[in-house]
DNA sequence: GTATAAAAAGACAAAAAAGTCTTTAAATAA
DNA sequence: TTATTTAAAGACTTTTTTGTCTTTTTATAC
């Protein structure tokens, strides 16, 4: 299961990219409330995403947050890496530290199959794919949009 | 990602079903050695264990951990429910707290499949199977067993 | 230039998860 | 009966995660 962090960061990049796509830099103030989130909390994680370059930002009157639109797609598993790194995509499933192909733990080639696919579906699915969903209302981010 | 109690719980469960097959009892000290787990904590867990009659145990001399002989096998889903809760197999992908069939979150089906395999996978999986697969050499706990 | 509006930064606080310590209760062996 | 061994219980501590508050920096508008 992914930390709060890693949930809001996702729902916040979506958020941004949707309006970016209307030539709107959002702030954390409205990102925050949009997406329910904690104002100062979401500030911090679109720091972390920013520092790491999976985002830009501008200060100052009309600033906010932005994709630069020359980037290749982000992807979840960029996201999911710079807010709480891969331990989700390695870690054992009843944690033993050594348990690998070789020292398999007895759950191991079942839970590896299931780690694999999640791990899959984050390399696949990108923050457009998911802005796509809202915007064509295949999907729901909390409020609507207009 | 169960949390580390969980983990901790199966191991330990394991454990005492392997020695139990030999009609021994430990306690929680020797159980959270094998499995390299905390002493204290390990034992706490087993009292939620037993608690919640998932486990049995005597106190005093000569006492310990075992499973009654007559209960039905063990899996892995009542474990985790009784420690931690069923979170793990209802919460949205990316932290919803109204994402439903009706209302996805722009991944909840691609998700929503992930999930259920992990709780099919909890759900058909015994304390007994994976105790087989240790003693059978097909999985190891930590320590070798003799 | 000055006021204003925004993100950045960092210290701080609260909550949750993980882990420890000490005392009590219960069973057995002597 | 008494000593010993074991689990139970509960208070406590530490660490991690989540969240907040305050100040600083930077850009723009006037």
């Amino acid at each position: 299961m992914l930390s709060k962090a890693s949930e809001y960061a996702i729902r916040a990049l979506v958020y941004i990219t949707i309006k970016n796509r209307d030539a709107v830099r959002p702030g954390y103030r409205e990102i925050s409330r949009e997406i329910e989130a904690p104002e100062q909390f979401t500030a911090k994680i679109l720091q972390t995403c920013v520092r790491n370059k999976l985002l830009q930002s501008v200060r100052g009157r009309g600033g906010g947050f932005f994709f630069d639109p020359e980037s290749k797609p982000l992807t979840l598993i960029e996201i999911i890496n710079t807010i709480e790194g891969m331990s989700l995509f390695t870690r054992c499933g009843i944690g033993l530290s050594k348990c690998s192909d070789t020292a398999p733990c007895p759950i191991h080639k079942e839970y590896a199959v299931i780690r694999d696919q999640y791990q899959q579906l984050t390399t696949n699915t990108t923050i457009d794919n998911l802005a796509d969903k809202i915007i064509s209302g295949e999907g729901v981010l909390n409020r609507m949009f207009n």
